[in-house]
DNA sequence: CATAGAGTGATACGCTACGTAGCGTAGCGA
DNA sequence: TCGCTACGCTACGTAGCGTATCACTCTATG
């Protein structure tokens, strides 16, 4: 066993398949998480609950974590996008509260939390899940944040991964702490405070701060 | 059983003991957690390589985590003191890149990891963790700013849970993904983008910079 | 209509680790 | 000597893992 896999293998004939096991199985993980959270998600409960046999969940997903990583990006991918509203801040701050609401309000919350923590514990896990989701999220703030330094709104020296890594793990933080709430006054007054250290303007303008009605970021290609 | 305790019942015989239990469970811990992680550190290898009985061991802790709490604490609250170094930029690089010696040079590494990851897993572990370790961490940081405030280095309006979750969740963002190296180079730079984003002095002397020689913040007070 | 083949269900198994119970023993203090 | 505490040892029941085996159900194809 090289490394974990962490997506399911394509079925060939998932339209019209008699069984429909993935849609039960990942409904029933779902509920599970949502119910019990990661911990108490198994193998097995995922098999009794959805009415799927044991086997057949294990030959889809070889790893719980390959199965919560399908629950994460179905809904992620569909919410992650470039916002590019014209201003790094609100950019950055439209971003954030897509985090926040991703995370407080859907299954990728618990799915992803569960996921962070199984990064930690298993170099394969962790492997995989720099591959399958952390990278893809830094490439949406690298490039908000790239266009901000073109435009002249940011230092030409910026580090980039460096900004990224304050906000994105203040944020990871509370979600994981909940030492305090994780809103989006929160995540607006962190990127106001960490862009103030590399923005080129002294003051940056007050009305930015606001945050855009729509935290999903919307289809504006 | 209403909270998961994090420490070891203290023994009222323990100098003098014949067994010496505590000190063996440890140091097998350690080797264990050094030598295959926290995954692979079970209380019955803990047991089996200690030569202390496995009853013993859960008499003593009654979880794993309580196990490697002892371990990490052992070790962090010799090393985690105020630097009082009379700059807040010169205090914060200190305190960072002493829990980057920690992490990356002794057992309260891999402990740590562990630990958060099961707080993030078990709400019961999440507590005892936020308890015994991240509120201890916090006061520090949080005396060392509110100090900064008082001498007028940091806007009087300074949100110092927010500084601190900006650069502690880096930092722990980097300690956990691994997707770029802990070093002090990096929290070096990660202080001064955050505290300029709160300094009175628009620019921040260039000197402060340099962090001081010894890791270990010392003894003075 | 027959049939190959992919996908599935059911059962059983060996394994690791958990956490506990029962009971006997070793050391220490009074 | 007695009593307490801490410890060792064995055994047990449970949960979840991941795999093997075999029979079954559809679908597609000729």
């Amino acid at each position: 066993m090289p490394v974990v896999p962490v997506r399911a293998a394509p079925s060939s004939r998932l339209p019209g398949s008699p069984w429909r096991t993935r849609e039960r199985a990942l409904a029933a993980a779902s509920r599970i998480l949502r119910r019990d959270g990661f911990a108490r998600l198994t193998m097995e409960r995922v098999a009794a609950e959805s009415g799927v046999a044991k086997t057949t969940v294990y030959r889809r997903w070889p790893t719980k974590a390959a199965l919560c990583m399908d629950l994460y990006l179905d809904v992620a991918q569909r919410e992650l996008r470039d916002p590019d509203t014209g201003d790094v801040f609100r950019d950055l701050k439209a971003i954030a509260a897509t985090v926040v609401r991703l995370q407080t309000r859907t299954v990728a919350g618990p799915a992803l939390v569960g996921l962070i923590a199984e990064a930690h514990l298993n170099p394969d896990s962790r492997r995989a899940f720099l591959a399958e989701f952390a990278d893809r999220r830094r490439a949406v703030t690298r490039l908000v944040l790239h266009r901000a330094i073109a435009r002249g709104e940011l230092r030409r020296g910026t580090d980039v991964d460096l900004v990224i890594d304050a906000v994105g793990g203040a944020v990871t933080f509370r979600l994981l702490q909940r030492h305090a709430p994780l809103s989006t006054a929160f995540t607006d007054a962190l990127v106001d405070l960490v862009l103030r250290g590399c923005a080129t303007a002294p003051a940056p303008r007050r009305a930015a701060a606001r945050r855009p009605r729509r935290l999903s970021p919307g289809r504006r290609r």
